[in-house]
RNA sequence: GGCGAUGUAGCUCAGUUGGUUAGAGCGGAGAAUUCAUAAUUCUUAGGUCGACGGUUCGAGUCCGUCCAUCGCCA
């Protein structure tokens, strides 16, 4: 792991209302923020809302009121998103905000000046009641009619600034592959370069058609289109096109470590970003991580059907099983591959009761239990200097950090999940509580109840990220190792918890109802 | 329509360069046990490895066709 890093969720669109899906991916963005800054890395946790557009603009022409107006209500209710559900990132770029739109505009001037960016000409099948243009090959299949009002298309020609794709085509190609890892997972990967192989056009950046964006230089009447105006927010909120004060001395976290983004945005942080970048003279994202969907009780996620998992719905799960649980269940189990997930009350309620409750739960709960009962509650001396368990903590913690380094949420999750397990096994193995009968074996006794709890803390350590709010209480419970200002070398390592110290018995989660947060039917 | 996948126990999925009785987790069933939040441990599931052909001494693992699902594009 670096010094500094920098990890990006996609900034969200105020058209939208927050559901699963944001909520999923800036989540996992959290999780792995929180487990780099564990490790002593200087992290930036960059979100935000992406407030342009002509969607934008005609909902708030339908409600009567002004864009700006319609993006503050809906960019709060992002913001409210974010307070709700602890999340930790350090900043919350907005695209309207003058700091993102004074560097937009010095990033376009400087692809003029480099020739990258160029007025040309478009020509197509215009749409009038759709205002859409279609390619001439969609427009035949259509009968050259809309296939909204049946009305006939018209040939029309529009003036824009277009991006040089083309241009940038064999060093994007050079670039996938002296990176293997630069789109994830592999299967999006194999679909980028797909259709790169099929050819870049350029790209026009700019509109006419109407006015709710960041004005082109120098180029009165054109607009920035919204998706190059969007993507420039990962540099404008580090500064990096200078001049403004508020974004000042972020330079270092740049390269981005990962953008996070969803499948369905890849093309354009994957292919149209890094040329972008390359246009611009600057470092490319070392990973552009696009993880697939969640589906509802086996059904994609529709308007149509109306079953999007909002944020009242996450709330009734948070309510009930609590923050802890439902971060478990992002991280855990949702589509971070390149398959979809589903998210239903019964999976949620299982992986709810084996993890966490049966065994993040448990395991804490007997250790603590066997060292209230048969040492007085103070931590008893390790006679045989851990045995297996610094090793076996070691190479938890490695696990876990390679894949942290990888952003296998899942599998981090798991190393720590499997050192839990294995106190678990020494447990039933070595049956501490019949050692406990006779004291005779009061060493064994001992050295047994100190490896365990050594062993918890460290497990304790590696969930943090995915639950912190009952690591936090664990910490506690368990030697009170929870300052922050630890060095990572001291906390992740085996043997923290000094002799005599207080172990207090805990449970961390409470055992719920496997229906209490099912949807009514 | 073009390109690319996937289809293995009820569910989610592993299955190396083809080779003896096809695996894990969860759910279900049975048993043991008590330090613990009815926890934990052990045993168990007899699944035509999507269908049909082919290559091979031998294929879940290679080839072809078909069916189903899905992704990217148009």
């Amino acid at each position: 792991m670096t010094a500094s890093a920098c990890i990006t969720t996609p900034i969200y669109y105020v058209n939208d209302r927050p559901h699963i899906g944001h909520a999923y991916t800036t989540t996992i963005c959290d999780v792995w923020a929180r487990a780099a800054r564990a490790m002593g890395t200087d992290v930036f946790f960059l979100t935000g809302t992406d407030e342009h557009g002509v969607k934008v603009e005609k909902s708030a022409a339908q409600r009567g009121i002004p864009p700006q107006q319609l993006a503050d209500e809906n960019a709060a209710e992002f913001k409210r998103v974010l307070a709700t559900f602890a999340l930790t990132n350090d900043d919350f770029i907005r695209t309207t905000q003058p700091r993102h739109v004074t560097q937009v505009q010095e990033f376009l001037r400087r692809l003029v000046k480099s020739g990258a960016v160029y007025l040309g000409t478009f020509e197509g099948w215009y749409d009038e009641g759709q205002e859409e243009y279609h390619t001439e090959n969609r427009a035949r299949e259509l009968g050259y009619k809309s296939p909204i009002s049946g009305k006939p298309l018209v040939r029309a020609t529009e003036q824009n600034y277009y991006f040089r794709l083309s241009a940038f085509a064999d060093r994007l190609a050079a670039h996938y592959e002296s990176h293997p890892d630069f789109v994830r997972p592999t299967e999006r990967r194999n679909e980028m370069l797909g259709r790169m192989r099929d050819g870049l056009q350029d790209v026009p950046i700019t509109r006419t058609n109407f006015s709710w964006g960041i004005p082109m230089p120098d180029a009165p009447g054109h607009v920035v289109y919204v998706w190059i105006d969007a993507l420039l927010n990962y540099v404008t909120a580090l500064g990096l096109a200078g001049g403004d004060a508020s974004t000042e001395g972020r330079a270092r976290y740049w390269p981005a470590h990962f953008h996070v983004v969803g499948k369905e945005i890849l093309w354009f942080h994957a292919v149209i970003w890094p040329a972008l970048l390359m246009a611009l003279e600057l470092p490319l994202p070392r990973c552009v991580y696009a993880h697939s969907f969640w589906i509802a009780d086996g059904q994609k996620m529709s308007k149509s059907l109306g079953n999007f998992v909002d944020l009242p719905t996450i709330e009734r799960y948070t309510g009930v099983y609590g923050l802890d649980a439902w971060r478990w269940y992002m991280a855990t189990q949702g589509p971070i591959a390149a398959t979809d997930a589903d998210f239903n009350a019964r999976h949620f309620h299982e992986a709810y009761t084996n993890d966490l409750v049966n065994t993040v739960g448990n395991c804490p709960s007997r250790v603590g239990a066997m060292i209230g009962k048969y040492c007085g509650g103070a931590l008893p001396p390790d006679a045989e200097a851990g045995g297996h368990w610094p090793a076996r903590c070691a190479t938890a913690v490695e696990r876990w950090e390679q894949c942290m380094g990888t952003f296998d949420l899942p599998g981090a999750a798991r190393s720590a999940m499997d050192l839990l397990r294995q106190v678990d096994a020494m447990i039933n193995e070595t049956e501490p509580f019949k050692l406990a009968k006779d004291p005779a074996n009061t060493a064994r006794l001992h050295a047994i109840l100190n490896q365990c709890a050594q062993a918890v803390r460290v497990a304790g350590v590696l969930l943090e990220p995915f639950l912190p709010g009952r690591c936090g209480d664990l910490a506690d419970a368990f030697g009170g190792t929870r300052r922050e200002d630890t060095p990572w070398r001291d906390r992740a390592v085996y043997g923290a918890i000094a002799d005599g110290t207080t172990i207090r018995k805990l449970a961390l989660f409470p055992r719920v109802e496997a229906t209490a947060a099912a949807p009514k039917a």
